[in-house]
DNA sequence: GAGCTTTTTTAACCTCATCTAAATTATACA
DNA sequence: TGTATAATTTAGATGAGGTTAAAAAAGCTC
């Protein structure tokens, strides 16, 4: 006898959730691979804790997770000496990093979200857009060479540019980018006119505590090395 | 003593994925929701098998997760007798829909992919997207009336058509909208030329097995009503 | 080199979402 | 009205990604 399970009941418009599959490169791994580029981008080798402070799980969850990275052959693991990506996993982080700013470029340029708000829903969005999708999106927006925050979408590419907390006194400079994308320092960020683009005057340094004085668009600020060193500037040509 | 885990290292570009958390709607309790309201509109009360069967799973795991979504107020589970989505599931179910809908127009009039292609890649997203983004999406797209297949961006709205299976011989219509998203389906679809706006005339039915002879655009073509059934169409005004 | 501190790893356990196999409940029909 | 069959649920397992607590390895300091 045909029982109702036999019969095909057909509603195609089918969407399934991509079960986590054994050994596959989903999103945590992604995004543990960001993370890391960017510890090494700050300190060359990453230790143990380091990643688990940045990626807000404990020591111990970071060990495992490492074991498994170096397992897929996307970090080099010597033991109490920390790990370095290896090409591969260089490789996917440059991808990601690109896909990231390109979905920046999207969300400000085209959906018209402010600048400040794009980081954090890139974020999630950056692991479900497949290359191809970037390169069209690449291609609708006229082949942008940074994210909203003046970061190069091609991740290899050097701008030259140096952090404003190492700026000396009496130099007259160009934003370039900003690499602390979030919300709250963006905001303070553009209460300071300190955008990528404008031109700062780097007025005057106090001694000891590295304060900065700054003029931008004939604004006169103080700010601290902790805010200027995710500035980063350059000569103007 | 100072030791390197004391350090805050401050690499403020942080991303991490979220950890799926306890009765959170995640993406794979969207994904069900969706479906039983896919199943809902074609057969009414949804039985366990047939959630089973349409979402890939056995009928333990749909079993257990209908317990879930009824614990979360999402369906209303009658033993044996089905389930039905509550209001809360339904209205869940009507923004999942708006939001995939407007993700597809995005992927094809912006950023060039074609139609066949963005039902598979606006099922990921989907869930990643925020109703506020897409608001912004419709704002940017000029408040699109439905997505690249004709489907209502409104998932309330009743445009009034009905099934080119149900169609009488003789008659001239207009087709609404494509229901059946798969690739495949849509690719020969195309190339009968049955897109949303195109004109068809039913030139004749065959008895017993429903056979409908159509011309589209000056081609003859003989379609089976495995075809037509997803096939929606409606008398030009 | 001994002994303490820091760092890393291991052990044991948790939730989510799946599975298979077995048990249970409802329905249909002889 | 029992009994076969179909539908559903429960039991026990798994892998991914997390936890805390304890063990082990490395590195300082004297
Ligand atoms: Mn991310
Ligand atoms: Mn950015
Ligand atoms: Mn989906
Ligand atoms: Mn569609």
């Amino acid at each position: 006898m045909r029982s109702r399970y036999d019969i095909q009941l057909r509603v195609p418009e089918v969407c399934r959730p991509s079960a986590m599959r054994e050994g596959q490169i989903n999103e945590t791994i992604q995004e543990y691979i960001e993370g890391i580029y960017r510890l090494q981008q700050e300190v060359g080798r990453v230790a143990t804790n380091e990643v688990a402070q940045y990626m807000g799980v404990s020591p111990a969850s970071a060990s495992i997770m490492l074991k498994r990275l170096a397992e897929m052959n996307l970090v080099e693991h010597t033991p109490y000496r920390g790990i370095l990506l290896t090409d591969e996993g260089t490789q996917l982080a440059h991808q990601l990093l690109r896909i990231h700013r390109l979905t920046e470029r999207l969300l400000t340029d085209i959906i018209g979200l402010p600048w400040n708000d794009v980081h954090d829903f890139a974020c999630k969005l950056e692991h479900y857009i497949a290359p191809e999708i970037a390169d069209k999106i690449a291609e609708a927006l006229g082949f942008p060479a940074t994210c909203p925050h003046g970061n190069p979408i091609d991740p290899t590419f050097d701008d030259g540019s140096w952090r404003l907390s190492d700026a000396v006194a009496g130099t007259d400079l160009l934003v370039i980018k900003i690499t602390d994308e979030r919300r709250e320092f963006l905001e303070y960020i553009e209460s300071l006119g300190l955008v990528p683009g404008a031109q700062v005057e780097v007025v005057s340094r106090t001694p000891f505590d590295g304060l900065i004085q700054i003029n931008v668009d004939g604004k006169q600020h103080t700010i601290g090395p902790e805010v200027a060193r995710y500035v980063w500037v350059k000569e103007p040509s």
